[in-house]
DNA sequence: CCAAATTCATTCGTACACAAATGATACCAG
DNA sequence: CTGGTATCATTTGTGTACGAATGAATTTGG
C-alpha cells in the first residue's frame, strides 16, 4: 500500500485506497441486483410459482424418493422455518404431500404428487430458458467463466 | 438436438441437451446461495444493521443533500414499499430524518442525522472488509473478471 | 439402561421484496 | 382554467429468509 501499486488499480479499480466507497461497485449490491433481474425473468416465464417453490419441486424430482422436510431444506439451501412455509404452500396447491417416517416419528416425508410431478416436468424446459435468458448478456465462454467463479463464492 | 451437436457441450456443459436438469447448476440457484453467504459475512461484521439499511445510509452519504424517498429507492434498487420500511426503521433509530419538500408537497426528503452520518462513516471500513471477505475465494484477477461479468447481469 | 445432548419440526418475531390499490398533489394539453 | 395523466407516498397482502425458543423423539455416553 505504499505507492508503487497503482498497477493494482486494475484489480480493484472500483474504489482502491482512495477512501471513497461506492455502493454501486460492491459485490453485495451488484449480487442483489443480479438476483432481482433473475427473479423478474423467472416470473415472466413462470408466474404461478416462485423460484424457491420451483426449486423445491425440482429437487424432489431429482431425488426421486421421499426426503424429510429438513433434508430437503438442506438440498435447496433453505432453513427449517423457510422450508416449512414453502412446503405448506405447495401442499395447499396439491403439488406435494406429507407423510410420517416410520421408524423415526419426528420426520415428515415430502413427496411429489402425481400432479406435482406433471407440473415440474412441464416446467423444466421453461426453467432452462430462464437460465439462458438470465445469462444472455454473456457470451458462451463468459458464461462458463462466470459460473465457475460464482460457484466458488457460494 | 439430433446427434452431431455434442460439440456444444462446452457451451452449456452444466446440463446440455441430455434432458437432465440439475438445480445446483442453475445460475439462479447459485446466485441465491452466493447472496446468502454474503449476507452471513455482512452480519458477522455488522450485526445491528441489515444490508439494505446500510445501503440506504451509504447512498445518502454519497448523494450528500436530501433526496426523496422514491429517488433514494431508485438509487438503492428498492421499490417504494420496500424503501418505506427501511427508512421507517432507520428513522426509528435516529439515523435519518424526514422533511417535506417545499414546492412539491408530495415529496418526502430523507437525510442523515448527525448520528446517522457518524454511524455510516464508522461502518465504511467494515463494509470494505465485508466486500473483501466475500470475494476472498477468488484471486485479484478473478475478482476483476467476476465483477465485470456480474455487472453485465445486473 | 438412563440422563444429556442432538435432531426434527413448529412457532414467533422481524425484515426485506414486490404487486396492486388508493389518495394526494403536480403537470399538461386543449 | 380544467380535466386527464403522471408522480409520490402509503397501505395491504403474499412470500421468502432467518434467529431464537419450544416440544417431541432419537441418539449417545457412561
Amino acid at each position: 500500500m505504499t505507492g508503487e501499486d497503482n498497477i493494482l488499480k486494475l484489480v480493484d479499480a472500483e474504489e482502491s485506497e482512495s477512501g471513497e466507497y461506492h455502493l454501486q461497485d460492491q459485490v453485495g449490491f451488484i449480487l442483489r441486483r443480479a438476483q432481482q433481474r433473475h427473479v423478474a425473468i423467472f416470473s415472466s416465464y413462470i408466474s404461478d410459482l416462485t423460484p424457491p417453490q420451483f426449486a423445491a419441486l425440482a429437487k424432489l424430482r431429482d431425488v426421486g424418493g421421499d426426503t424429510s422436510q429438513n433434508q430437503l431444506g438442506a438440498l435447496v439451501a433453505m432453513d427449517a422455518a423457510t422450508v416449512k412455509g414453502v412446503i405448506d404452500r405447495l401442499r395447499a396447491r396439491g403439488l406435494v404431500e406429507l407423510s410420517r417416517h416410520d421408524g423415526d416419528r419426528r420426520r415428515l416425508l415430502v413427496s411429489l404428487t402425481v400432479e406435482g410431478r406433471r407440473t415440474v416436468d412441464a416446467l423444466i424446459p421453461l426453467a432452462t430458458r430462464i437460465t439462458e435468458e438470465t445469462l444472455s448478456p454473456l457470451s458462451p465462454k463468459e458464461v462458463a467463466t462466470f459460473l465457475k467463479l460464482l460457484a466458488r463464492l457460494a
